[in-house]
DNA sequence: CGCCAGGTTGATTTCGCTCAAGCAATGTGG
DNA sequence: CCACATTGCTTGAGCGAAATCAACCTGGCG
């Protein structure tokens, strides 16, 4: 939606750094003084709290914009952004992304509609972990991923090459590590899913949505 | 933010009903096809489950616009709205929103403050239902709601008048009744706070606080 | 008066957390 | 090249919090 100027003036303005796996692009709690968009890889948005429980809300992969939400508030950063993979992540300062949103009405629209996407999706990860069990909740969790991590499914068994860790696995789920652990050899034990270290292949679609419903 | 034209556009275009307790402003499921302002009173948004399980999600008060998520993503509702008192609630058509939205760059930005503000509020809500206890969710819950409704607190103690049942207190928390009211006897018996029907004395504030921080 | 919804209380069970140990893969230094 | 720590994951035993099931109040209200 931006004309040539406007990306010039981006483009212009970015930074774009590289980050390994670990390192942190912003921590929870900096003041928002720019957003930050994904170039490549894949950048993990968690919360920690005071026990040092860590809760992976969000994954931002390439293309996405993360930090808007505090730039836009006028607050800090509620959650701190991770790279969870090699990444690239490019910086634009808030000067530029309020210019722009002043003078291209059409970008804040955009803005707006990704916010509201992810309000969307945020209101259901709550209510889910309201009234949805663990399994049902890990079943709900590889069905998004699978959107983004299928891989070669033969003949109707799906394949899926996770981005991240048990822990963090865990961590978006909202459960410890331990409860992880058991959650996944349950799935096994009944036939829905089969983990083999990030791989995970699930025979039949169908069973594993049944998760979902079947609650307990 | 709004020019005089731009109101009476509203005005004109808008639809003004009112509601009794238990009424339905809309259903979770419905197209948005406009959005709602809560002219007086107050509505309840809520997810029902499969089972009947509801959880209540946000309040809205006078003066909060309601529906805009589902309008602004291009989605079906994902929550419900119904009314928790008797309230005015205005409907404007999404052309009318929409025109606006176009010619009025200024309220597109508002919007997206609201919602960047509302998508911190439920990312909180999220977090602290997945690492805090039913005591600690409930006491943070009685701290939102004196902002909006506390009354005459003499001498440092704090009355509450709560806008809500016991059981939408539980749906909030997202909890079965009978715990909502077993954590309610807990706080008495601990002297943090006394419940008489829907109203609430919390003799000293700080305790209230540390329920929060002190966990378990 | 009887009815009914909302609320409280009790007994029991289930689920997930805690604490603790064991294991496999990886890395590191002597 | 091997002893050894480290890290991520799995497993087990026990516990505690909340759900469930069920009974029983309580205050309107026809």
């Amino acid at each position: 939606v931006l004309s040539a100027r406007e990306l010039t003036l981006i483009n212009d303005g970015k930074i774009a750094r590289e980050y390994l796996p670990g390192d942190v692009v912003y921590h929870q709690g900096d003041p928002a003084n720019g957003i930050h968009c994904v170039e490549s890889g894949l950048v993990g948005l968690r919360r920690l709290d005071a026990e040092g429980n860590s809760v992976l809300v969000r994954l931002a992969y390439a293309g996405d914009t993360i930090g808007y939400r505090a730039l836009l508030a006028g607050e800090a950063q509620r959650l701190g952004a991770e790279a969870l993979k090699p990444s690239t992540v490019c910086f634009i300062d808030q000067a530029t992304v309020r210019g722009l949103l002043q003078t291209n009405p059409a970008l804040g629209l955009r803005f707006l509609k990704r916010a509201s996407k992810d309000l969307g999706d945020i209101e259901d990860k709550f209510v889910q972990s309201a009234t949805l069990d663990i399994k049902a909740r890990l079943a709900h969790l590889l069905l998004v991923l699978k959107e983004r991590c299928a891989t070669a499914g033969a003949n109707g068994e799906l394949i899926l090459e996770l981005p991240i860790s048990r822990q963090d696995l865990a961590a978006m789920v909202g459960v410890r590590p331990e409860t992880m652990s058991r959650t996944i050899r349950q799935l096994e034990d009944e036939g829905v899913a089969f983990f083999s270290g990030r791989k995970v292949r699930v025979p039949k679609l169908d069973t594993l949505i049944e998760q979902i419903d079947l609650d307990g």
